[in-house]
DNA sequence: GTCTATAGAAAGATAGAC
DNA sequence: GTCTATCTTTCTATAGAC
């Protein structure tokens, strides 16, 4: 019962991380169960034994994927980088390549306006974690709490980053990410 | 034949708007070509004399969809609104809903992400128009031109809205809003 | 809990009549 | 050019064996 309990939520774990690493890849409508429990090493029909529908797995999914980037952004947690460190690592081609790590407010930011509250719950929960992270940041460097402040800098990351990667033009990502980043760095946000 | 041709040209027009505002508003997924030619007053069979795919017609109404909202932002029109008149009603909670105008710049961020060459095409084409008509606002207010400065405001207000839009809390959509609508205003950007 | 098999629905694209 | 009918594929979700 006991071994049985730790392996069912060990397999659970692995279907949520393929689910979070593919969906942000490639949206909703593009991944079927079938995909995600294939790249979790099982098949489609012991999906049900795990979640009770696609977009339950997907709004636990946006969670996965968000705590994964999410440990890095904190300044509270010893290993996270610095704020410049933050925006250099956000703002880079190699997140809008997304091989490595995919921050789900930028990769599913309208893909979530089409589903169901249950995800845009977890979408919304998620992004006042994000805000309430860079008000950290900003008492550390300031002394200041500015919310507004806050969510001005949380647009110009999410958005840039997600502009970005629409774009079909390397050169212009590129200026892009890098306007994003000489707004955030000078004293002006 | 003069006729056949002009009466053709209206109602690939008819298709393409209603496909401009069903794609914005609904992306290009829970869109079916059906959908689309019974808001025109069509069926299935003839989509295929207009459009030689889906994807075309999707390309294609990015473009029509920018063109609608964006005669409204061109600072040489002379209809055109001020540039903080513009601020106002792009940054809006009506734009946010979508019931009367929606840019695809914000409307589809994410959703170009997964299409092919011709679409993604069209949106970059559309982003570039975009932030040329940002920096003409800034030679008309400051008389110089700073595309990086023109490229931030573009995040700040596709981005905005774009996330505006996806999360689920109207009273935190409203204060972030107006929060770009802040960093737009000052001098700061 | 995991498997194979399948039901049932939706949608892109084509064929052929008018 | 527009219609109806259809082919074909894809995918969610369920049933039942092990």
């Amino acid at each position: 019962m006991a071994w049985n309990n730790e392996h069912k939520k060990k397999t659970r774990e692995r279907i949520l991380n393929s689910a979070a690493k593919l969906f942000a890849q490639n949206g909703f409508d593009h991944i079927g169960i079938n995909d995600v429990m294939k790249d979790a090493g099982l098949t489609r029909g012991a999906f049900y034994a795990h979640f009770s529908s696609k977009a339950e797995l997907y709004a636990e999914s946006i969670i996965t994927a968000a705590m994964s980037t999410g440990r890095k952004t904190d300044p509270l947690n010893p290993e996270a980088p610095s704020f410049d460190g933050l925006l250099k690592t956000y703002l880079s081609m190699e997140h809008r390549q997304g091989d490595l790590f995919r921050c789900p407010l930028a990769f599913l930011t309208t893909d979530i306006t089409q589903r169901d509250d249950q995800v845009r719950n977890a979408y919304t929960r998620v992004f006042k974690g994000f805000v309430k992270n860079l008000d950290k940041h900003s008492i550390q460097q300031s002394g200041t709490k500015n919310t507004t402040r806050s969510m001005q800098q949380a647009v110009m990351l999410i958005g840039g980053l997600a502009i970005a990667r629409a774009i079909n033009d390397d050169e212009l990502a590129k200026e892009l990410l890098s306007s994003c980043h000489a707004a955030l760095a000078t004293p002006a946000l």
